[in-house]
DNA sequence: GTCTATAGAACGATAGAC
DNA sequence: GTCTATCGTTCTATAGAC
């Protein structure tokens, strides 16, 4: 079936090219994945690519657009009003971020992250931002709500944040890890609610 | 002045190669750093340097022998002694670990470490025994011996020590990435006895 | 938009003179 | 043990026919 759509043009040659590029950058690096394997991948000869994209950089550019795409889905109201009820916030945060950690699109974006980490700096203060400012603000604010309310003892919110979200971190990248060599990870799949129960027990009131 | 050593051999140009290699494949990577650029920074030929080792698989496997080689000082009667009174262990652990992080050539170790993580499975097994296991299993004795001696609460020590240990990886990380571009991780010395304070908080008796 | 053909550079590694 | 010279491979990228 093919659509009716007046714009036919192509087979999506350019569509190709990305899925396979991010297939390749996330498992071989920048410099592992050459042009040439990028072409073979996608079935087309080396120099058929540069009809869809300048240069490699900018393949590159357009996988990476995806690596920060996928932010929290909850807003200043949301975090008010979850923070007000008080373990339910961190929960509703750790679940997005398992979900995160497990969803198949996102697990090659964090592993493409963590491999150029050191190579990009562009990437590193994207990190930075991105991965860890962006969420400590999110829960920080939450935790100063629950301190407003007395629902938790008193501490530092940004502290408080750096200290949950930390362990957060240490298990995506265990699990990208053990994905990686096709390794089980169910075990860790159970410490993200283990770690929203100690954490709560830690700074309830 | 020369020493008076009757092996005077040479100029000792292994490890001048191997302080360089150190220095670019810890900035890098192992593509990155190629023979060209290693000879030239030792100031001989490529085709020199294959008179010390076979080849640059070779050079890498020697700089990888220095990641794991900086072995926590604490032997098991340590552990004990320490453990039973309470706080002064995880004092000493990170106290320990914080020096590993900003020593200057673990740092470069860590880097390499972490640009390789993911392009030699090796690495990433070496990861997962010698900076994950090795570190909850010494944690989690001493969490064990803090519950028979009811200093802390009940909990599972693996847990423990897994809560205890991710944030003080997220601060290495942190301070790697910081350090890698020349920024300063003052903020962040602090830190590590922060997590200390609050960590004993949450699970002392 | 795809192909063949090729350029030009960088790569790891070796042979042989000194 | 170092050098020069060179090999064969792989890389990104371009020119031009179809």
């Amino acid at each position: 079936m093919s659509t009716t759509s007046i714009f036919v043009k192509n087979t999506g040659t350019k569509e190709k090219i990305l899925k396979a590029s991010t297939a390749l950058f996330s498992e071989l690096g920048y410099k592992g994945a050459s042009v040439r394997k990028i072409a073979a991948q996608v079935g087309i000869r080396e120099s058929a690519l540069y009809n869809h994209f300048k240069n490699k950089e900018e393949i590159f550019l357009e996988v990476a657009k995806g690596i920060f795409s996928s932010p929290f889905s909850i807003d200043s109201s949301q975090i008010k009003e979850l923070a007000e009820r008080g373990k339910p916030f961190i929960q509703k945060f750790t679940m997005q971020y398992k979900m995160l950690t497990f969803d198949k699109n996102n697990e090659k974006m964090f592993r493409l992250l963590m491999i150029e980490l050191l190579q990009n700096k562009e990437l590193r203060e994207q990190f930075m931002s991105e991965f860890h400012e962006k969420n400590i603000k999110v829960l920080s604010e939450g935790f100063f709500i629950m301190m407003q309310n007395s629902l938790i003892r008193s501490h530092d919110p940004m502290m408080l944040s750096y200290e949950f979200l930390s362990t957060l971190f240490y298990m995506r990248l265990q699990v990208t890890l053990l994905r990686f060599d096709s390794l089980s990870a169910d075990s860790l799949s159970t410490q993200f609610e283990k770690h929203v129960d100690f954490f709560w027990e830690s700074i309830k009131m």
